[in-house]
DNA sequence: CTGTTATATGCATAAACGTGCCTATATGCA
DNA sequence: TGCATATAGGCACGTTTATGCATATAACAG
């Protein structure tokens, strides 16, 4: 399918624009994930227990990923247990990566013409 | 092939720690992305001439998305075209996929295991 | 050579964000 | 009821970062 330029950009903005790359940027959110990669299913607890940081700072940390989907969280008692949703981060990624293609289709046509102030 | 849960985190960190995810985690980059997408191939004055930020700005925010790898960068003369780079965003998505698709082979197996502090 | 234009960069400022401390709430135990 | 533990949230502090201005450098036009 030909798509346009315009909706193509509009398209990229959709998907880029999300929570799902800032939860993803932040190098403490990313030690927070792989912490819960090798615990497999934790409270924020055990989790805080094996990084530097503060339990409460642990704890809004996965409040963030659980936003942005990247974690489930599920309570238990006095316990909050999280652990990773890895088949919402691939279904994620193939959409972003779906929508990259139709850019590819959209923008690739017609990379000749360039656009440049007055001078 | 069957990897271990702490390869997986590895791959992880490795993946997602980058400046990949950190260009493209800020809207004032993306709308940049998205002027880029509209012009096609255009130079700083040019992308800077459609967004409310000083051409200053645009310019640094052009060059974190190109050592990103985002988009690329041919100087011509006075001017520096930009133009997106979408076929590098959709094999560093692929390999973003790949990896997760690893991590889902890995963590899925045993996610019975609950780990949780002492009480 | 002079002036204009495009970009790069140093600097200061403001907003966003990560971090830690403290406390409130809630749950479980004796 | 009384106490300990797990989490949530308010608050202040320091760092990062986006932003804008001023200036330097480079390239083009006259």
């Amino acid at each position: 399918m030909k798509i346009s330029r315009k909706e193509a950009a509009r398209q990229c903005v959709a998907v880029f624009d999300t929570n799902f790359f800032k939860a993803l940027c932040e190098p403490s959110r990313i030690a927070v994930l792989q912490e819960l990669i090798l615990l497999g299913r934790a409270d924020i607890a055990a989790v805080a227990g094996r990084l530097p940081q503060d339990r409460s700072v642990i704890a809004r940390h996965l409040q963030q990923l659980a936003e942005a989907g990247v974690v489930r969280a599920g309570k238990e008692g006095r316990h909050v247990f999280y652990q990773i949703d890895v088949s919402a981060i691939r279904q994620r990624l193939e959409g972003i990566l779906e929508t990259t293609k139709f850019l590819e289709a959209a923008v690739g046509a017609d990379l000749c013409k360039a656009v440049k102030t007055g001078g």
